[in-house]
RNA sequence: GCCGACAUAGCUCAGUCGGUAGAGCAACUGAUUCGUAAUCAGUAGGUCGCCGGUUCAAAUCCGGCUGUCGGCUCCA
């Protein structure tokens, strides 16, 4: 028998016999000890079972449970050992698809009678019953018919349907894994077998529509995750506590920052101290973009359908528009607007421009309302009324390039200003889209050459931009980890066209010309992001933005006209102020104020009336010890300065 | 909009088998005047989300609606 070349991933190149399994191979060749805690294998560069054999030289790199990549595969694994749990339990349950996600896996069942929450408790305790009874995971190559025919006779319809789209695709052989008794049509790779998977923890149910398309039958879809021990499951359990101790509904009641009511479904009654917050934030962001040659406008709030018609938006996004009826004629002619970009360009049109006016960049931070899904709301990240810091720039094409420049750089100093770290999305032409290929290969070439002048590290999204044109998408990962897309740059072609909102500019040449519309946002939406900055910050916001920036204890009564007068002082500078008048204690006092994370406390008695001064503490205990009140004001200064 | 769960005082929650509600915190009153994370006592607060049904009797069981939550769908 010949021999074949392996080698790892250190360069090392060993000899083993031809068709050596890879378990084999590393138990003899590499060591026992690795080849007990192997998961998969990846053989020149494709994952596999470590049961393959190795036929010709390869590369071989093995996975063990350290890695995440092997977390995938089990969770994987445990997918498909629920799903055998499931149709243990409930004999006459169709499988469909289960995939391993981010934080651990689903299955999706076909199934009348929606599972229950003791469902769920049996099919856990029967899932790692498998997990116990450690079947080792066997890779089989059939013939398409055979599986057809095999999935058929199980009554396993949305496997058949899978498999003969496969086969529509030209496949003429596929794998069924099998753990057990159970089966199941999957590319794999598996663990060796269900016992590796560790411990399987079902999380939550929910309905899913077949092949996510509403108008197909809705499924049964199970979640769950998976560890490798149960020490990493219940570290897992712990930081999903923590993460819900900051969540920004549950902070937003804790510290009155908002409400909603049922009269008003996904639109927020923002309490005085969330209004500080917002206000703050709407400046801050004013007063950058008056910084950096934008101009504000406001514009109406609702419209006749005309405009919409010309937007596109009453063909394409009425359902989700607020439809107002004219009393005059008893029909909906008018929407309040649910963005400000038609409304900018009408703006636009008022006056002929110029070349010499361009770039015009528009920025508003005007209410609007959408229309969302009722199931879809949810506290201030999904809502139905909100403002966006939005702004649309006018420009010639050879401007595109360093307006996108200019952007990038706005965005990346508000971020950083608020320690959130991005990563850009560099989303291409989409399969459908107007214009022609010149146009596309200007617009993505300006919008690469600002990344790649900037530095900046991107990830590609090719097909994933708008019809109009290719857009930067802002992913901000949050202190714990999250990700949600908040800053937008989007190059618009098509809004300035003849039959759209036919813009123009007069030219260098005495020509008319059409300038390209550049949409912006860096917030993406008041509501979502101070949703966001609640949870980043788990309440404790830095100066500038607390709603209450100090907050005044005194040690007795007999302080409270010193501490009144203290008061009026610091808010006549302009600071968001509290005096906490209520007959308690001072250590009560001082409870209450870290509990609502205000940055500073300070206490007055004897000692700092009768020297003018104040004892501050931060927000976390650290005491500042006694000092003049002209100091704290230098340091309040400071330490409240908008970034 | 679809699937499921949930809805009790301002907040967090208890309420067993159907017999018309209870705690802590907050509020209010009084006493206490205190040096860096909870002083003590008392008072008040609820058509148990809304509408209907079953029952001698409903917070509790059933149906509808609204809202919230977890997903799905959608997300210029």
């Amino acid at each position: 028998m010949s021999n074949v070349t392996i080698t790892l991933p250190d360069g090392t190149k060993k000899e083993a016999p031809a068709g050596v399994k890879i378990a084999d191979f590393v138990k003899d060749s590499i060591g026992p000890g690795l080849a007990k805690a192997a998961v998969f294998a990846r053989l020149d560069g494709q994952d596999v079972d470590l049961t393959r054999p190795i036929e010709k030289d390869a590369a071989l790199q093995i996975f063990t449970s350290k890695s995440p990549e092997a977390l995938e595969v089990a969770r994987h694994d445990a997918a498909h050992i629920v799903a055998d749990a499931v149709q243990r339990l409930y004999p006459g349950t169709q499988v469909t698809i289960g995939p391993s996600i981010e934080d651990g896996f689903y299955y999706d069942f076909f199934r009348e009678k929606p599972f229950t929450p003791e469902d769920l408790e049996k099919i856990e305790a029967e899932a790692n019953k498998i997990v116990q009874a450690d079947l080792p995971f066997r890779r089989e190559e059939v013939q398409v018919a055979e599986a057809i025919a095999l999935f058929e006779k199980m009554g396993e319809k949305f496997k058949v349907e899978i498999v003969n789209d496969i086969v529509a695709k030209g496949a003429k052989t596929l794998t069924l894994y099998r753990h057990g008794d159970w089966v199941d049509f999957c590319l794999g790779p598996h663990g060796p077998s269900t016992a590796k998977v560790g411990v399987i923890k079902i999380t939550k149910s929910s309905g899913a529509y077949w092949r996510g398309d509403h108008r197909n039958p809705m499924l049964q879809r199970i979640y769950g995750t998976a560890f490798f021990d149960k020490k990493a499951l219940d570290a897992w359990l712990k930081q999903r506590e923590e993460a819900e101790k900051r969540d920004h509904r549950r902070l937003g009641k804790e510290l009155d920052l908002f409400h909603f009511h049922p009269f008003a479904p996904g639109s927020a009654f923002w309490t005085p101290k969330g209004t500080a917050i917002y206000t703050a934030l709407s400046s801050y962001m004013r007063k950058l973009c008056l910084d950096n040659g934008y101009v504000e406008i406001k514009t109406p709030l609702l419209y006749n359908k005309g405009l919409w018609e010309i937007s596109g938006h009453w063909g394409k996004y009425k359902e989700n528009m607020f439809l107002v009826e004219d009393s005059d004629t008893k029909e909906h002619d008018f929407s309040l607007k649910p963005m400000n970009c038609p409304s900018h360009h009408l703006f636009y049109g008022f006056k002929k421009h110029s070349y010499r006016d361009l770039p015009l960049r528009f920025h508003t931070q005007d209410v609007l309302h959408r229309n969302e899904a009722a199931g879809s709301l949810g506290g201030l990240t999904r809502v139905r009324q909100f403002a966006q810091d939005d702004a649309h720039i006018y420009c010639r094409e050879d401007q595109i390039a360093d307006e996108t420049k200019r952007f990038v750089q706005l965005l990346d100093k508000v971020y950083n200003a608020l320690g959130l770290t991005y990563v850009p999305k560099f989303a291409t032409r989409p399969p459908q889209r107007l214009g022609d290929d010149a146009l596309w290969d200007k617009a993505e070439g300006a919008l690469k050459s600002a990344l790649d002048g900037l530095g900046l590290k991107y990830e590609l999204k090719p097909g994933d931009g708008a019809f109009y044109g290719p857009k930067l998408d802002f992913d901000v990962c949050d202190s714990i980890g999250r990700r949600w897309q908040l800053g937008t740059f989007q190059v618009d072609y098509l809004a300035p066209s003849k039959d759209r909102f036919d813009l123009t500019y007069i030219g260098e040449d005495n020509a008319e010309h059409r300038p390209v519309v550049l949409h912006r946002a860096i917030f993406g939406s008041f509501e979502r992001f101070i949703a966001i900055l609640i949870e980043h910050f788990s309440g404790a916001f830095p100066c500038w933005l607390a709603p209450v920036q100090v907050t005044l204890v005194t040690v007795a009564d007999r302080h409270l006209d010193y501490a009144r007068s203290l008061k009026e002082k610091l808010r006549g500078l302009g600071y968001r102020v509290e005096l906490d008048e209520r007959g308690m204690t001072m250590q009560a006092k001082i409870r209450e104020a870290q509990l609502q994370k205000i940055p500073f406390t300070l206490v007055v008695g004897d000692k700092e009336v009768e020297q003018q001064a104040v004892a501050p503490r931060r927000y976390g205990g650290e005491d500042l010890k006694t000092m003049p009140v002209t100091q704290f004001v230098e340091l309040l200064q400071k330490e409240a300065a908008v970034p």
